[in-house]
DNA sequence: ACCTAAGCGGACGACGCCCTCCACTTATCC
DNA sequence: GGATAAGTGGAGGGCGTCGTCCGCTTAGGT
């Protein structure tokens, strides 16, 4: 560590391949999920498979650099929930913006639940979001708007639920996505609120896949 | 056609590997859903794998087979839940049985989803199922227990929703598709429902994916 | 007991994906 | 413009699944 050098110093033409094929992944991430095969993002991106590799040795690699502003994106979201006067108001629009990035994206879902062991930074980066989820809920719970009882974990719930019909309802996944959150959010909310079952015990580490 | 004599002469012996068959088949399917390899299957037979697909030419055909009795518990809990007195009590059993359901066995929701153009059966099937759940939702309507806006789609979210659920949490499925279907029956009831962004355009047609 | 057709199993070719290796090309520095 | 190391592409070996083919086994009738 600490050479200074890693990887600066790609070629001109390196570097610009680098992007074709970053281009290209997210576009097949984003239309069929994130188990398309590596020779078709090659393809798509005018490449041979060697290039592809050379650059992202494992799949994970790869992904994790496709999402990495989408990723920020979503930081700035939950930035966003947190500075909002209203702390229901947060943490509803975050709930919704999440699950709409969801509906854009495919493959993002898949990402955002999947915790590869050796990345470290997205390790990192998971825990500064649980703790930025965290923070979100206890204002709204100490607002008196969301639920005592509204676990964590019950937003894994809820991203499982919507990756599952985005990917099922085709055409209609926006509409569908609307509509299921719509029904979270108001089953979330403390108004009304009847005992439930106790939550799982799942975390956004805790549940991981890729495919 | 109309030799009248169809399949009702099977030898001995291999009806008695057809069981086997299946039973390894329903094995299969609950531990590790539908896309398990058909050697895999044959093995936990102890069969050969040709055995396996003469009896079953396509996937299809034995699926439909190995889920043929949990669709007739199916049928059975909509219809108890249409003989209950109070709508909104059959509504709710109804939904937590059929989900409880997906929980005991991961292979079915997806039969349970799954359109097999060719299955007459199925289909004829298909129709009553969601006959019977548009009288249970009227009524339930009716008494004034389920929301208005309610829709038949919503049905299929959730059931999308749940086997997602079901399919990732692993050893939690249990308590997490216990919370999930308890959200969702909060949010379904009239009492306190706020407006909804309009349903999607889904049916338990429309919905079909076999891995 | 014996005949015969139904039944059986495993080997096998096809396919699709993964990832690597190596001979060829090309940017970059002098 | 020439040396050289970085970069490239496609062929190919490995692997796992599918679904079929064919020679052997065995049930069941006589």
């Amino acid at each position: 560590m600490g050479e200074g050098s890693s990887r600066i110093e790609l070629r001109a033409d390196a570097r610009h391949n680098r992007e074709l094929i970053l281009r290209a992944a997210r576009e097949a991430f984003a239309a069929r999920g994130l188990d398309v095969p590596m020779a078709a993002i090659a393809r798509r991106a005018g490449l041979g498979v060697a290039t592809l590799y050379r650059r992202f040795p494992t799949r994970e690699s790869l992904v994790m650099e496709v999402f990495a502003d989408q990723f920020a994106e979503c930081f700035s979201v939950l930035d966003d929930a947190l500075t909002d006067p209203d702390p229901w108001r947060g943490f509803r629009t975050a709930v919704e913006k999440v699950c709409a990035m969801q509906v854009a994206d495919r493959g993002f879902t898949a990402a955002f639940l999947t915790a590869f062991p050796g990345a470290i930074d997205y390790e990192r980066r998971r825990v500064e979001a649980e703790r930025a989820l965290a923070e979100l809920t206890r204002r709204a719970k100490e607002a008196g708007r969301l639920r005592p009882d509204f676990e964590h974990a019950d937003l894994v719930l809820m991203l499982l639920a919507n990756n599952a019909v985005v990917a099922e309802a085709g055409e209609a996944a926006p509409v569908a996505s609307q509509r299921l959150v719509a029904y979270f959010l108001h089953s979330f909310r403390a108004e009304g609120a009847a005992s439930l079952p106790p939550a799982p015990p799942l975390s956004l580490h805790h549940v991981h896949r890729i495919p």
